[in-house]
DNA sequence: GGCAACTGTAACTATATTGGTTACAGACGA
DNA sequence: TCGTCTGTAACCAATATAGTTACAGTTGCC
């Protein structure tokens, strides 16, 4: 599965859009929220521009901002922006064809990566941009209260920081 | 997403056990049909086993067989046996705590994430290793007539050979 | 008992992908 | 025309998986 962060950041940015409503951003104020480099989103927004869900304005006093309104925007229209590939995939070498299940074993992993594929999809498309602005702001209210209390900023791959 | 062909291998690996029908398989075998090399297959056989979905034996004549009935192994046994994360990641590190945005961001994306893998395990564990199997069988009835002419052996990466 | 055929596992290298960084051309507002 | 942005190329670093060699330990068989 996924070893990228590619669509928690697509995600976070298009989130941040949302919340500045319709002011353009910059990709340094971005970066900032992101704690990445501005040429890390740089690269995101212009992925995102091609799939028509952020406009952005070059020179100065530019910067980018959501091209549709945040409930027209679809964790999935973000998932097919930022993510090439299914969530699995097959054998990175094809297997053998001389044996019975090495031949086929393809056909019938691809049906079922479909079927997964298509279960992700049903799942994100019923969520939009906006949702996830109101899923926030009950926590921002609480925020300050349920930060931990300091410790140093440990990096944790995976599912909880 | 998936950057590792880990599910699929594993996959082709214990199908490969239910089609030989209760006979052990040597590691080198399977990587025969999977067309890597044998310790790759032992590494992978070593997490099945303490997953206790095969069993092995070592010495002369040993080898690997399942440890139950392939209608009895599901897709998500499998799954969690040889992918030990979720299917997308969060940031790499923690975003900006002081930003209202960035400070909430992953709880909400932690709660998007789950559903996205409860429905990825709701599809796994509706298919077993035995409807592979079946699945499998009628491909194998026509599988000269449908292979490609001749060709060198590409490789390519996702999702079709 | 001793040999040959296996698994289990460590150590190392190769390869691929992602993220981070520097650098710079081009667009644009003031 | 100058300063501030985006767009993009080029490169390096970090990480994960796959592939390889090597070898200890187990087991069946003669």
């Amino acid at each position: 599965m996924s070893t990228s962060s590619r669509f928690a950041v697509a995600v976070h940015v298009l989130t941040l859009m949302a919340w500045a409503d319709d002011e353009p951003l910059k990709s340094e104020q971005v970066a900032e929220s992101v704690k990445t480099n501005p040429v890390v989103i740089r690269r995101m927004l212009c992925e995102l521009a091609e799939s028509k869900l952020v406009v952005s304005q070059t020179g100065a006093m530019g910067g980018s901002k959501l091209a549709r309104q945040p409930e027209q925007i679809t964790l999935l229209d973000i998932y097919q922006a930022v993510e090439s590939r299914g969530v699995f995939s097959l054998h990175r070498h094809p297997p053998n064809r001389h044996c019975p299940v090495g031949v086929n074993i393809g056909t019938v992993l691809n049906q079922v990566l479909d079927e997964v594929d298509s279960a992700v999809e049903r799942v994100l498309a019923n969520i939009t941009i906006k949702d996830v602005v109101s899923r926030l702001k009950p926590c921002v209210s609480t925020a300050v209260s349920k930060r931990k209390p300091a410790g140093k900023e440990q990096v944790l791959s995976v599912r909880n920081y």
